[in-house]
DNA sequence: CGGCCGCTTGACTATTATCAAAGATGGTGG
DNA sequence: CCACCATCTTTGATAATAGTCAAGCGGCCG
């Protein structure tokens, strides 16, 4: 249903995508847990550097990452933000991206070596990593979807209802939603400027679609029609 | 270095990619032909819908085939577009994705659960499988690079390169590509309209970098300028 | 030969980006 | 504890790019 490509939870314990960010089941992590080293990282931290070599798979803990790429002149693209519970850096020997931490975040550190040796021993292992970036593969196609067709009042609700599921996903109301990031990675993440992504804020309040107390707490006033919106059923069409 | 998500040859020889297409070895490719059997559709012809049950798995021969989505209100989008070698329909039980020729189209249909046995039994098959999605999920965020930060020139040269690269690739000149889609799934495809794409032909036609004898031959008349257009280092920003 | 389909071109509109400046907010040091 | 500063967010005015609406052109097929 959304753009936040990593998010969707399986009963596969698995993984692997190079750059975005996966679901990865307790009890297999834990399997591979004696490896792994803890990492407490400060708010607005480089984890990594698009074209550095890979040198550790990691887990979000506590936080939240931010996974972007920069063009020659400037121009930055968020592609996915990974939440604890995520797992980041698979994939290609040299990370296709960059990754930064947009608030105090734990990261579990699983060595490269490690994580390969994992998978090649465990054939379901890797049957359930192809599984994971069909997923992760399908969601890009999605985030391609609202990038080119949505306009920024639909993509805005489609970042916002994502960000909703997954809080029902995990347990939590779906009627309220914290933004860890800045506005400019959710501009960047939907391909619009942080004044558009401003006004639109502004215009979803106004309009009684959703209450906003401090800008990084989201209350929904209108979950159906913010719904709709980020499935493109606007009336305008 | 473009968004024709699945034109990128490994020295693997698998697959698996729900949607999107992807280019298979040719032996082992030949390994499961008994399986296959040939189908020959004209163009504009639809293969499958979302939404179908997954039946078979296509290796594109001849022709050109189209993926699309298409939303609630009509806007459509292309995923990307799967030329001779490509093999499409992999991934989840359902297809994700509209699949139509473009083109007369040649393909072979290999049974999906052939499919699905041969990868089962053969692990390096499946570990394969894994590498060819990792590679289309880095071509789908280059999708939502190319389409959420490139202008409308940028976006129609970064098309135009990798037709170019893909000649090369297979060896023939990538000094002039063919276009066998209509300029809607262009348009659908680099998230513009119709117009815009005819407009922007003619201006690149105008400023000297390409020829255009019939509407669907392109002529490269500058080819750094293109590729520097593609990679969004135009001069303003 | 005629009609249809797809491509091109033109005039105008609209959405969003850009440029600019004025509030908030939060953290730091006095 | 408060004041200040840097950073982020909001708001406003304007501009530019691409979309929309509309019409004309051209080739292809019946």
């Amino acid at each position: 249903m959304m753009n936040v490509a990593a998010h969707r939870f399986s009963d596969a314990g698995l993984v692997e995508l190079p750059g975005g960010a996966v679901s990865i089941a307790p009890m297999l992590l834990a399997k591979r847990m004696q490896a792994a080293t803890s990492r407490k990282i400060p708010a607005n931290e480089t984890i990594w550097c698009e074209g550095d070599a890979r040198s550790h798979i990691f887990v979000v803990r506590t936080g939240a990452v931010c996974l972007s790429r920069t063009l020659a002149n400037g121009r930055r693209i968020v592609l996915d933000f990974a939440y604890p519970g995520d797992i980041i850096g698979m994939g290609a020997d040299t990370h296709p991206c960059d990754a930064h931490t947009v608030q105090l975040t734990r990261l579990e550190a699983i060595p490269a070596g490690a994580f390969k040796r994992a998978v090649q021993e465990d054939p379901e292992f890797g049957r359930q990593a192809s599984i994971q970036v069909a997923n992760a593969l399908s969601a890009a196609y999605q985030h391609v979807v609202v990038i080119s067709k949505l306009s920024a009042s639909e993509r805005l609700a489609s970042f916002l209802v994502a960000l909703s599921r997954r809080n029902e996903a995990n347990g939590l109301s779906a009627l309220s939603v914290l933004l860890p990031m800045k506005r400019l990675d959710i501009a960047d993440f939907l391909g619009l400027t942080i004044e558009t992504v401003s006004r639109t804020f502004t215009r979803f309040r106004d309009a009684g679609l959703i209450a906003m107390d401090q800008h990084n707490v989201v209350v929904f006033r209108d979950l159906p029609k913010l719904r709709s919106l980020a499935a493109g059923e606007s009336e305008d069409e």
